[in-house]
RNA sequence: GGCGCUAUCGUCUAGGGGUUAGGACGGAAGAUUCUCAAUCUUCAAACACGGGUUCGAUUCCCGUUAGCGCUACCA
């Protein structure tokens, strides 16, 4: 291949589902090499597998790129060039090229039975240790062979492998040599007419002019096969790149046994689109120096090489992705969190609202008092989670107290047994009681604080022994968020017209109080 | 079975013939805080094994072992 031509790599993924992170991070790798070089990024649909293949899980699959941020110059959607892109379109052009192979004596028709090949390859195995096809057609007279086709037998075509070893370059694991011996005449046309993957493929990148086949190491076995199919056909050899596979904590292959793996689950859970490339780009790449973890797309364009790209395989690592996420969460704007936030809450206060499949916030639904009380939610908690679908959970006692639990919690136990823990609540009680702000609902910190500050002196209890009872009143927890932030949300909760009304501090010390006094 | 690929802390990795083998996640400890979390500081933690080559190998070569992949008229 010209070492100037421009650069042109493709993404070639199969429409049987969301995608996946290993298919994802072949799809980001191919990205940032075509973005990095000024080169053309080219989405092909392989749907030749007709029994997998459905015609939704291409849209699915666009969006899921979409949403990482990924996009493409050429491709089903977008047209371009070298089209079509999607496979099942190109029939006739893989029937042209079968047939040329054929009349040039690069390939041969195989009228051997399945049976027939079963043999074959047990007994081939018993002898060599390895089970390749004899070539036994490949001695048939072609015109002979011809004539047995047009006389309606069934056949399949087959490629002449080269009585030489065959070698390839490949950018992440230098030269490869297989030798011929181990590859048998591969098949390129079934008997039913339909071309195999490892042919299609071949004459797809190559007539798409792809310069660099960036993929999964699964199909590394299989290059040698296409490295003679381009040299039988005469066509330059693109480079190749072999990306390792992506391994979960079993160093199993990465698979939905893992749990999440498709990009669908990652948006689900509230893991940022620049997390997870931050992420999948750290997996099997570290830039010179290999000391910075933290990269936005375009610094990772600008940082990205294919050459530093490691062949080991990888294992899947959540803590790390939850870790950056955590970061990326911190660092996006707050407006963005809030309104991503609003949709997990509004799964869990009202599930009927939202939509599986998208992550939009109903935020026509809620009044805007609503979303913005929610909003100040998200500002106090957001920064502490790993990802977003935690925000309910972590909301619980501010959405929904219950004041019997807090007193029969064991996390509880020993803090309401300390020996001033009763005065410090009998105290405390009385205050919030007696106050005008509090009857009202509208407690201030400042009030709130002076009335813990009263208690503090009335009651000579300091520290942990004064809050963690008071915490526990009102969130029916002894750790939580600081009470200047959290005391506004609750007066502000219970003036809302919420599903589940939210109770204010006040209400909080009633419900503790009459709880316990059963 | 055959062929191929791979092998640095638990994990992601940097490095590379002579280094105190570096960073990050996670872990531990401390600081901070009423608490948890977050944050900051510190610490522990690795060159799979055996042979070569070499004055010297974790680094280069060869084996062994292990993991993964391919071995189809799957993709």
């Amino acid at each position: 291949m010209a070492l100037n031509s421009p650069v042109r790599v493709r993404f070639a993924p199969s429409p049987t589902g969301h995608l996946h992170v290993g298919n994802v991070r072949t799809a980001l790798f191919n990205w940032l090499f075509a973005r990095q070089n000024g080169g053309t990024m080219v989405l092909r649909i392989e749907d030749t597998d007709l029994e997998r293949s459905e015609a939704r899980f291409e849209g699915m699959l666009m969006a899921d790129l979409k949403w990482l941020g990924l996009d493409w110059d050429e491709g089903p959607d977008t047209g371009g060039e070298y089209g079509p892109y999607r496979q099942s379109d190109r029939l006739e052009i893989y029937r042209e090229h079968a047939e040329r192979l054929l009349s040039e004596g690069k390939a041969y028709l195989c009228f051997c039975s399945e049976e027939e090949l079963q043999k074959e390859r047990e007994s081939a195995a018993a002898e060599k240790g390895q089970a390749i096809y004899s070539g036994k057609c490949r001695r048939l007279d072609p015109e002979e062979a011809k004539k047995r086709r047009s006389n309606g037998e069934t056949c399949a075509v087959r490629l002449k492998i080269p009585e030489r070893p065959i070698r390839f370059h490949d950018i992440v694991r230098g030269d490869v040599e297989f030798s011929n011996e181990v590859v048998s005449d591969p098949v390129i046309v079934r008997s039913s007419g339909m071309p195999v993957y490892n042919y299609v493929v071949v004459i797809d990148d190559a007539l798409m002019k792809i310069t660099h086949v960036i993929r999964g190491d699964d199909h590394l076995s299989n290059t040698p096969k296409q490295v003679a199919l381009y040299e039988a056909l005469g066509w330059p050899v693109p480079e190749f790149a072999h990306l390792s596979t992506i391994l979960g904590a079993d160093r199993e292959r990465l698979s939905k046994r893992h749990g999440a793996t498709s990009i669908a689950n990652f948006r689900e859970m509230g893991v940022l689109p620049e997390a997870l490339m931050n992420y999948l780009a750290l997996l099997g790449w570290a830039p010179t120096g290999g000391t910075r973890e933290i990269f936005s797309a375009q610094e990772l364009i600008k940082e990205f090489s294919l050459k530093r790209v490691t062949p080991s395989p990888a294992v899947f690592d959540m803590e790390k992705l939850y870790w950056l996420n955590r970061h990326y969460i911190k660092e996006a704007s707050p407006e963005r969190i809030e309104k991503l936030a609003l949709w997990y809450f509004s799964r869990e206060i009202a599930p009927d609202l939202v939509k599986p499949d998208e992550t939009s916030a109903p935020d026509y639904f809620w009044p805007p008092t609503i979303i913005n009380w929610f909003g100040s939610i998200t500002r106090l908690l957001s920064p502490y989670v790993d990802r977003l679908e935690q925000l309910p959970d972590r909301a619980k006692p501010i959405l929904d107290y219950d004041a019997k639990a807090a007193i029969h919690s064991p996390d509880n136990a020993e803090a309401l047994a300390w020996p001033h823990t009763d005065a410090v609540l009998a105290r405390f009680t009385v205050k919030i009681l007696e106050d005008e702000q509090a009857r009202e609902g509208k407690l201030t910190p400042e009030q709130f604080n002076k009335i813990v500050s009263e208690v503090k002196a009335e009651t000579g209890v300091k520290g942990k022994e004064l809050f963690h009872p008071i915490r526990i009143v009102i969130m029916g927890s002894h750790s939580g968020p600081a009470f200047d932030k959290l005391v506004p949300i609750l007066e502000e909760g219970s003036h809302l017209d919420m599903p589940t009304h939210v109770l204010n501090v006040r209400e909080r010390v009633e419900a503790f109080g009459k709880a316990r006094a059963k």
